[in-house]
DNA sequence: TTATACTGCAA
DNA sequence: TATTGCAGTATAA
């Protein structure tokens, strides 16, 4: 035997077994005090500590004394505090009876006379403070109020949990804490509501819902001890016994660690499997891990694991693309009983962006951190495909691929609990974890490449790229720079050198400015200079994004297929998302050359031809369902050119009608900000015709404003946005996302229902075609010709008709619109039939 | 190394 | 008050 341990000390090892250190949070920061921060010999009142008699228990941990405060001596009495008061009253709570109140940072920071928030160094120093109070009074219940608070009260939590402290991301979450034997709740500060108006429903619901918690029975401090839930063996017997058990259970969570995050390239292995078949019990065993089974021993794991897969067990997973390709590409299982994923369950019951990782959703239930031993391992060695996990030590690792094993399990049955209390996400969570299934099938499959014609591409794009670099390098622009500043002009430098280029040294007026308020030089810019230098740096920045975003992800396609992944637990709209070697929801369209150059390189798999089939004029049918618009409802039937209709009263083109003006329009623009946009385009524009046309389109559909304003209202009253399926956006919403939401959000899922639907005949009828893409409201289609008016047939049959049977919300029929390339033919040819 | 800004691509 | 995404490069801490 060899490898990292014999079996005999690995079990001698286990008895000892590496704990999962855990960060304190209670101890006070090396040299950090008040002697570093200083903010106390400026104030009238330093050092405040906590007032308030706390008759239920609850600390109510705000930022910071301000003007009032400071002067009184007495925490939250300004407008702020008013403002938490009054909210508090109507709710029958006193905030100085019922509360204690302290802050993060226990003296004012001002400047010149004015409030400002602390510092980050201020926060550090003052954090031993609030500590020593929570350890005095021992609150039932901790109410952060505001970004600064939940900073100073988990900055030294884990990585995960650490890298987004911001406040929408943790308010009105009830989070248990072990430390400090207590639960936080995270709130908007109150002075948020009072500068915006429209925050102050979402406000007062969350202290609603806050409060509410505090007239509950405490709940139970959860146990710590998750680790003597966990075994592990590398007994052969056992591990065998084990797997044969799993396959008789109803539900079994499972996890593998794995040598990178995909099996695609080669030698790519599982190097251990842990599952869960009860809540409170998982096992791991070491799978490739060097060492640890003979051959002999390993093949027949596999196959026991193989039977397993394939056993009626329903399977639980915190990723099935993961867990799937992975049991697909190692075990050649492909029918296997995939009942749930707690990934996209997660996001489906609050669609907050950071939220969905494992390493949150048991930070965020169970105040639990696990992993650090393993993470270094984990991290993929640089310029290669592969991670070091089968150099971790084994107990560590087969502890931690448990405990993960357990934590899906656990999340599965909380997810349950929730959706009982939840009846109207259950057809979203159906929708999603059959929808996941077929996401996960198109990466599997991939996308074929033509990796020759890239490679060719590549060099040309290469040279002239090149060739222009140095045209620019030589030029006297780039002479002018170099006599100032002794070095050449980087002329990708968008932020440093070529602003100081164009607008400091060269003096042209800069007539844009970024997000931030700094002069860009983005493409309007540059092609409004029309020089040959700024013409030159602009065909070089698209030679550039076409070889290093598009291109280069073709070429590091395996055995000339590339597998992005399709993502349903990211965006907030419960739209698809893709990445991972490359976003494939946005390959060049638009521009000729970058269309052609990235679009001819994706081609048919051998023998077959690309199809691709779109909803047509999808979003406004979308609309025209959600709303019911007469007149829409009327001008849709009569295939009526809305688009055009517009474009002929403004005298502008139909695209420019479609996306600047309609689409605009619908998503809460206004004629004077389209004016804006549309001027460079037509400068004989007048400002009144965009007016009057805005005027038109929603006297036309003033059933579509309405449902808008309705939209607006229901969410004041509720805090979400409803939708088709019961999916829910919920938080604080702008009036725009409140509009977009429900549109972008239905149309992407009718796209997903039919592709779940079409899939069921395809693998009934064991079709050889298959959906290897899809980008929002269309699907690319890999179609052997034999099947190609088959597939068509089937297709138009779900998306048109079968998808209005089945849905009664949707009153006008959806159009689909196809293009086919020719037998072994790119995605660049395709062509309307 | 890690986080942020800027740019640019799609629907 | 148009929205939803991902990725490459530059730059600073």
């Amino acid at each position: 035997m060899i490898g990292f341990f014999s079996k005999k000390e690995f079990i001698k090892n286990k008895e000892n077994s590496l704990s999962i250190i855990r960060k304190t949070a209670s101890e006070p920061i090396e040299n950090l005090g008040c002697e570093q921060c200083g903010l106390w010999k400026e104030v009238k009142s330093p050092k405040m500590m906590v007032t308030g008699k706390g008759l239920r228990k609850t600390l109510i941990l705000a930022e910071c004394p301000g003007k009032s405060e400071d002067e009184q001596g007495i925490q939250l009495v300004g407008q702020a505090g008013q403002a938490l008061r009054k909210a508090l009253e109507e709710l029958n709570f006193d905030l100085d009876r019922d509360f204690w109140k302290t802050n993060v940072v226990a003296c004012r920071p001002t400047e010149g006379e004015k409030n400002r928030t602390p510092t980050d160094l201020e926060i550090k120093c003052c954090r031993h403070k609030w500590v020593v109070v929570v350890k005095e009074l021992k609150p039932d219940f901790i109410f952060l109020m505001g970004e600064k608070a939940v900073k100073s009260f988990f900055m030294f939590k884990g990585k995960k949990i650490r890298e987004d402290l911001s406040i929408s991301r943790f308010r009105k979450l009830c989070i248990p804490d072990l430390e400090f034997n207590t639960q936080v709740i995270s709130l908007y500060h109150p002075s948020y509501a009072v500068r915006n108006p429209d925050v102050l429903p979402t406000f007062k619901r969350d202290l609603k819902w806050a409060v509410n918690h505090l007239g509950n029975k405490r709940k139970q401090i959860l146990n710590t001890d998750f680790e003597s839930q966990v075994s592990s063996s590398t007994i052969f017997e056992e591990v065998m016994q084990r797997i044969k058990d799993a396959s008789k259970s109803e539900y079994v969570s499972i996890d593998y660690e794995t040598t990178g995050l995909r099996p695609f390239k080669e030698n790519q292995e599982i190097v251990s499997i842990g599952f869960s078949h009860c809540p409170n019990e998982s096992f791991s065993f070491p799978f490739c891990y060097p060492g640890i089974w003979t051959e002999e021993e390993l093949k027949l794991i596999k196959n026991q694991w193989t039977i397993f897969l394939e056993s009626p067990a329903k399977k639980i997973v915190h990723s099935h693309q993961m867990e799937n390709i992975w049991s697909r590409h190692i075990f050649g299982s492909w029918e296997n009983e995939w009942y749930w994923d707690t990934m996209v369950v997660a996001h489906i019951l609050d669609e907050r962006d950071k939220f969905t990782s494992l390493d949150f959703q048991v930070f965020l239930h169970w105040e639990f951190e696990y992993g650090e031993e393993i993470e270094p391992f984990k991290r993929s060695v640089l310029n290669s495909n592969f991670n070091r996990m089968k150099e971790a030590p084994l107990d560590g690792l087969l502890k931690y691929n448990g405990l993960d094993a357990l934590f899906t399990r656990k999340l599965f049955d909380l997810q349950q609990e929730e959706l009982i209390k939840q009846e109207s996400l259950v057809p979203a969570v159906a929708l999603f974890n059959e929808g996941v299934k077929c996401m996960s099938e198109m990466e599997y499959i991939g996308i074929p490449i033509d990796s020759d014609c890239c490679k060719q591409t590549d060099s040309r794009l290469a040279l002239e790229s090149a060739m222009l670099k140095n045209k620019l390098e030589k030029g006297e622009e780039a002479n002018l720079f170099q006599k100032i500043h002794q070095k050449l002009p980087n002329f990708n430098s968008n932020s440093k050198d070529l602003p100081e280029l164009l607008f400091k040294i060269l003096k042209y007026k800069p007539v844009k400015k970024t997000i931030k308020g700094k002069d860009s030089v983005d493409e309007s810019v540059l092609q409004e200079l029309n020089t040959d230098l700024t013409n030159n740096i602009l065909r070089v920045r698209k030679l550039n994004k076409i070889r290093n975003t598009y291109l280069s992800a073709f070429l590091d396609s395996i055995e000339n297929k590339i597998h992005p992944s399709f993502n349903l637990h990211l965006a907030r709209s419960f739209r698809s998302s893709s990445s991972n070697p490359i976003n494939f929801q946005n390959i060049p369209k638009k521009d000729k050359d970058a269309q052609k150059a990235t679009r001819s390189v994706v081609v048919s798999s051998p023998g077959n031809l690309l199809g691709e089939v779109d909803f047509g004029g999808h979003e406004v049918r979308v609309v025209c369902s959600l709303s019911k618009d007469k007149n829409l409802i009327k001008d849709l039937q009569n295939g009526v050119d809305i688009h055009s209709l517009f474009a002929e009263m403004m005298g502008i083109s139909r695209f420019d009608s479609k996306n600047q003006f309609v689409f605009a329009e619908i998503y809460g623009s206004n004629y004077f900000a389209i004016f804006k946009n549309l001027l460079p385009l037509y400068p004989k524009l007048k400002e009144n015709t965009v007016k009057k046309a805005e005027e038109e389109l929603w006297k036309r559909y003033s059933g579509v404003r309405n449902w808008q304003l309705n939209l607006v209202e229901k969410y004041k009253k509720t805090g979400h946005v409803d939708m088709p399926w019961g999916f829910k956006r919920r938080g604080y919403l702008e009036r725009n996302k409140i509009f977009n939401t429900p549109v972008q959000g239905s149309a992407f899922l009718c796209l997903l229902w039919s592709i779940i639907e079409i899939n069921k005949i395809k693998k009934k009828e064991k079709w050889k075609s298959s959906i290897i893409g899809q980008i929002h409201d269309s699907m690319l289609w890999d179609i052997n010709p034999n099947e190609k008016d088959h597939v068509l047939k089937v297709c138009n049959k779900i998306m048109v008709e079968d998808i209005m049977k089945e849905n009664p919300w949707i009153i006008i029929p959806f159009i689909t619109e196809w293009k086919f390339s020719d037998i072994n033919g790119s995605w660049f040819e395709m062509k309307n039939e």
